[in-house]
DNA sequence: TGCAAATGGTAGCAATACTATCATACAAGT
DNA sequence: ACTTGTATGATAGTATTGCTACCATTTGCA
């Protein structure tokens, strides 16, 4: 019998768990594909219940709006990117080796085997490159906070931090650091893809370069 | 005579010059206080239109959509802190005075007075922040790319990166983190308001303490 | 086998994102 | 003063989006 993971995310993201059953996991699985084919601005629930034949209304009784079903995915991603690192840097001790393994998590952001077969991550991984901070950037982002939708975006980064720390404990900022090191690799990712001209990125392989960018970088501030 | 100051944005922002005319100034300057005041995605032009006794159909002369008037703002927000950047390091020798005037251009955005009359660039900071990365993160931003609409925020950060060269001839990647410190900056007076977890800035001014903190990560990166 | 929960099907409505057409105003040149 | 052009306003209309409501059917499981 194979092990069920279930990654637990805050209820307010959705109206119904669609990891609990069969058309809520189609709804995840399909939307990744269906915004990476067409970008979230024209993504809708119409389009999504079409490719998986099925309905608006029926998807309208999962997530509240589309916005709602990106930050969800955001969310798993943040979920996923800390278990990540926890899976990955269990039973290190060197500090500067934790870090390194951290780059290396949010770059790649891929492990061997996928956590669940709903979720393809590298796809997910994608959106959020692409789309992610549109699911912070938004009006009523102090609402959504105050009911937790950011928990996970705040855990990942005192993880973060907190090596950080490791490393160096007399570095002044930490969080920021942290913070700043999940969306500008995001950002030089997405640079190198589209806007080549805003990144040092040159190389056909994006990752390995990016990777050792951050490296570069996290050597000089903290070592 | 005052002295009339026109900023070149790529023409292929607008459908008619909104500099060149008096209703064309007001939709600048008002979609200015009605993104602030409601937010992006709720904005539209029929809103804008009602807020200066105007028509849809008018402001449709001008933009093609909502987005790209986003675009415009923005575009014109990287003039600007070109123009900020340029007026403010002339005649400095020092490139490391140079840098903590950048720091300090981006951080603040702000001069003692306005380039022009319809814009208050402030409020025009504030969008930034807020919105400003949606302007970039679309599905035709290759489109986009190809016809110069983001030419400006390449020029921003070369100037950026050349400065980065000046002080550090050695550091090996003077774009990255010239775009970087762009993305920084703004993403830190977000999380600063709105998602304080997310850095380390704490007091209540939020500017000064950003900046002191570029100016941390620039020194242990260059010096 | 039967009941509850999940999904499908259809309809409809208000708002959004435009486009088209015509009228008016005003300004510039002859 | 007369014509012409350009800018704006006014109105209307259309397709799509973003939902909500309601009822019918299927499915899972007690």
């Amino acid at each position: 019998m194979p092990v069920k993971i279930k990654i637990d995310l805050n209820d307010g993201l959705y109206l119904k768990d669609p990891q609990e059953s069969k058309l809520g996991r189609k709804i995840i699985k399909f939307s990744i594909e269906v915004i990476n084919k067409i970008g979230f601005e024209s993504f809708n629930f119409k389009k999504l219940a079409t490719e998986i034949n099925s309905t608006e209304a029926s998807l309208y009784r999962y997530f509240e709006n589309k916005h709602l079903l990106l930050l969800y995915l955001v969310n798993w991603y943040w979920e996923w990117i800390n278990y990540l690192i926890i899976f990955n840097t269990m039973n290190i001790e060197d500090p500067k080796k934790k870090l390194k393994i951290i780059v290396h998590s949010l770059v790649f952001a891929t492990m061997d085997n996928s956590l669940v077969e709903f979720i393809d991550e590298s796809k997910l991984h994608k959106i959020v490159v692409f789309e992610g901070t549109k699911a912070y950037h938004t009006f009523e982002v102090n609402k959504e906070d105050s009911i937790g939708l950011f928990k996970s975006y705040k855990d990942l980064t005192i993880i973060i931090a907190s090596i950080i720390s490791e490393v160096n404990p007399d570095f002044k900022y930490p969080i920021t650091l942290a913070s700043n090191l999940f969306e500008m690799t995001n950002n030089q990712l997405y640079f190198a893809k589209h806007l080549p001209k805003l990144t040092d990125v040159m190389n056909s392989n994006h990752e390995k370069e990016v990777e050792n960018m951050l490296n570069y970088f996290l050597e000089k501030l903290l070592f």
